[in-house]
DNA sequence: ATTTGCATTGGAAACATTACAATTTTATAC
DNA sequence: GTATAAAATTGTAATGTTTCCAATGCAAAT
């Protein structure tokens, strides 16, 4: 049963069932590639035909509200959408555009602003540089 | 003489003066609130009344290529800009959507992905939470 | 079966960003 | 200082993305 994940991890964030939702949630915790609106759009298309992008974005801004996404505004010309929600980085590689997720010291989300009176509830953390591929290429 | 720190940054960046890039430069050093490329433009229409806005776009777009300017991609909303280009990390306050300068902890450097073969060129790290102010107004 | 309240749809509108050709400004050479 | 070439700026048009909204569809509750 493919969709059980996906309808789990809606009702675990109290966000309530559809056929639309499940399956943009299924392809975001089957496709780990931190897919834009549009991605998600075009590859469902082919399975709801009926599908509006309209419901895309709402879908996702309301995933995102309920914590059972991160959006993620990384590269300034698009954004991205990632379904695993456990604490963890990202890098960017400026050559190839790709999104990778990183891990980082098990600590690293204790260390907040402090003595400025913040209340913090999200800690993101990542990095742009040039990936292992691109650096063979580039250097080849 | 105000220009002055503008003058100096450009000059250090490899980036060719002009009245608009002097102005636009001075604008963000004197206005450490990371505006937008519309405040930019509104705000310096009033002494140069003929600015282009495609004009505040092309020359932030160079600031940020040059590295003398930071391009903030937190809120998904709105791209802003930071004149201050030493390390520091921001907060967002997702009440009143204001985001502010955070000093990095201490061993910020030593927070890497490691022995992936990255080769990285840029850290971020910001926060997202409720500011001061607004927690104070929210439980009042 | 009817009502009520969300969810979805699709087209239109709003908005942000970029492309481009014309113009102006600045730099360089004479 | 003038002529020439290069670069920067401008304004409009084009593009692309995101939101709005009214109509429709669906599902749970009575």
């Amino acid at each position: 049963m493919i969709n059980k994940d996906a309808l789990d991890t809606l009702q675990k964030c109290g966000i309530h069932p559809s056929i639309q939702r499940i399956a943009i949630m299924d392809y975001l915790l089957g496709h780990p590639t931190h897919p834009t609106v549009d991605e998600v759009y075009v590859a469902l298309s082919k399975e709801i035909p009926t599908l509006s992008k309209t419901t895309v974005y709402n879908t996702l801004r309301l995933f995102a509200e309920h914590g059972a996404v991160l959006m993620l505004t990384i590269d300034e010309k698009k954004l991205c959408f990632d379904g695993v929600v456990t604490p963890h980085a990202h890098f960017m590689c400026k050559h190839c555009g790709r999104l990778f997720d990183v891990m980082l010291p098990a600590d690293w989300e204790q260390i907040r602003p402090s003595g400025q009176g913040y209340r913090v509830d999200e800690t993101h953390i990542y990095y742009k540089g040039i990936c292992k591929d691109c650096d063979i290429k580039l250097n080849s």
